[in-house]
DNA sequence: TAGATTGTTAATCGATTAACAATC
DNA sequence: TAGATTGTTAATCGATTAACAATC
C-alpha cells in the first residue's frame, strides 16, 4: 500500500522540517506559508510544496499550512507517532551517551537495555537502564518487542552482532561502527560515521577560502 | 589558488574512498581498477573516475590505480595528512565518548582538551585530556592553535558557545547541537545531527516494505 | 469577491552513467 | 605491439526551481 518511491533527499529533509514546525508551535505561531517558512529555513518555498505535495496536501490555498496539523502529519509520515523499543549494543562511552539522552523517549524512542560482552559493565545501569549480557540478547528482544538496535561497538564486532540481533527480530540498524553493514533487504541500516563527519569537516577547514575579498568598484 | 567548485556529493563520498583504500593497503593490495573498486563499494566504475578527476589524475592507463599512492592523494585532499588541534566544548557523556575515541588521533585530529561550565567536571580528566573552565576557553585555543571545536552541548548554549569560539580564532565546528548554527562566512560547521538520523532510521523501519515476495513463474 | 497561497506542471540545473578516444 | 583501463566528453537521469492555474 505504498506510494511512489520518496526520494533519498525528501526523507533526509523531513526530520528539519519537523524541528522548525516545533519550534513555531513553541512560539505560538498558527499558520505558516511555505514562503515565510522558507525563509526561516533557507531553502526555497518551491522545495518546501513540493516535499509535502510527495506525501499529500496538507496546505490551503491563501492561508499557507497549519504548523500544528503538519507537524502531526509529518510525525506519522516519519512514524514518530508511535513507539519504537531500542537496544543499544556495546555500552561504552557514546553507548552511555545515547542512554542518556533523554530527548530520544520525547519522540517515542524508548530505550529498553544495554547489552555488553564486559563483565565489568553488566549489571551497571545508566539512567534507570541496565546493561545485560549478550547471552540475554535474544530473549530480551522477543519479550521486549525491539525494533532497533544502535550498534556503538568496534567495527571488528558490528557484523556480527548486526546478524545477531537481526536473527532474533530487529528490523533496523542504527550503526556507529565504521564498516559498511551489508543486511538482508527486510532490514534497514542508518549510518552515524563520526569518522566521516569529522574528515568532511577537515576538508572544508582545509579548502575554505581564506582569502581577503576585494571590494569591488 | 582554488580549482573549480568541487560538489557536496564529491566530497561526501570522499571517506569512504579513503577508508576502502585503507583496508585494501592492509589487505597487501597494490593496485586496484575503478572496475575492481566499484564492485567493493557498490558504486559504479564511472563514478570513482569522475570523482577522483575532480582532483587530478590519479591513476595510469592500462593499470588502474596505485592504492597507497591514492590513499595518501585522498589524505591530502581531506587535510588529513596534516594535524588539527581540537576541543571539546561540554564534557558529558557525548563529549567524554569523542574524548576516549583513540581512532581520531590517528587521523591527526588531536584533542587538547576539553570545557565545561559545570564545576564538578573541571579538573576531570579523558584518557588524559583535561577538562578545563570556560574561563579558560580564549587563552586555551590561542596557545594550542586549536583550529577545530566540537560542541557537545544542549541547543540552548550551542549559538553563544560557538560565537565564542570562533571570536578567539578556531575556524570549523563539530555540531552536535540539535540546532542551525548560522555562523559568518569564513567558519565552517559540520553537523551530527543524532535525532535527525534517528528519525530517518524511524521513517526506513516504518515505511519498509513488509510485502512477501512473490516467486515469479 | 479579491487576494493569497497552494498544488502541480514545465523549465532548468546538476549529478550520475555511458561511451570511447587517449595512452600507458 | 596488443590489451587494459584511464580521463573526459556526451547522454541520461533525477532533483530543484520557476511559473501559474486552481482554489480557499
Amino acid at each position: 500500500m505504498e506510494q511512489k518511491e520518496i526520494s533519498r533527499a525528501v526523507i533526509k529533509r523531513l526530520p528539519r522540517y519537523y524541528r522548525y514546525l516545533g519550534e513555531l508551535m513553541k512560539e505560538g505561531v498558527e499558520r505558516i506559508s511555505s514562503n515565510e517558512l522558507s525563509e526561516r529555513m533557507k531553502v526555497t518555498a518551491s522545495q518546501i510544496r513540493q516535499d509535502l505535495n510527495n506525501f499529500g496536501g496538507f496546505g490551503q490555498q491563501g492561508y499557507g499550512y497549519n504548523v500544528s496539523y503538519l507537524y502531526n502529519e509529518i510525525s506519522k509520515i516519519l512514524g514518530i507517532d508511535k513507539q519504537h523499543n531500542i537496544i543499544i549494543i556495546g555500552a561504552g562511552n557514546l553507548g552511555q551517551a545515547i542512554a542518556n539522552y533523554t530527548n530520544f523517549e520525547r519522540r517515542g524512542f524508548m530505550i529498553k537495555g544495554m547489552f555488553d560482552i564486559n563483565p565489568r559493565l553488566v549489571g551497571m545501569t545508566v539512567r534507570g537502564i541496565e546493561v545485560y549480557p549478550i547471552e540475554k540478547l535474544e530473549q530480551f528482544i522477543k519479550e521486549n518487542d525491539v525494533q532497533i538496535a544502535a550498534l556503538t561497538i568496534p567495527k571488528s564486532k558490528a557484523k556480527e552482532m548486526a546478524e545477531k540481533v537481526i536473527s532474533y527480530g530487529v528490523k533496523g540498524i542504527w550503526n556507529f561502527a565504521h564498516i559498511d553493514l551489508d543486511l538482508p533487504e527486510d532490514v534497514v541500516v542508518e549510518n552515524v560515521h563520526l569518522s566521516e563527519s569529522l574528515m568532511r569537516l577537515s576538508y572544508k577547514v582545509t579548502h575554505m577560502d581564506h582569502s581577503i575579498k576585494e571590494i569591488p568598484r
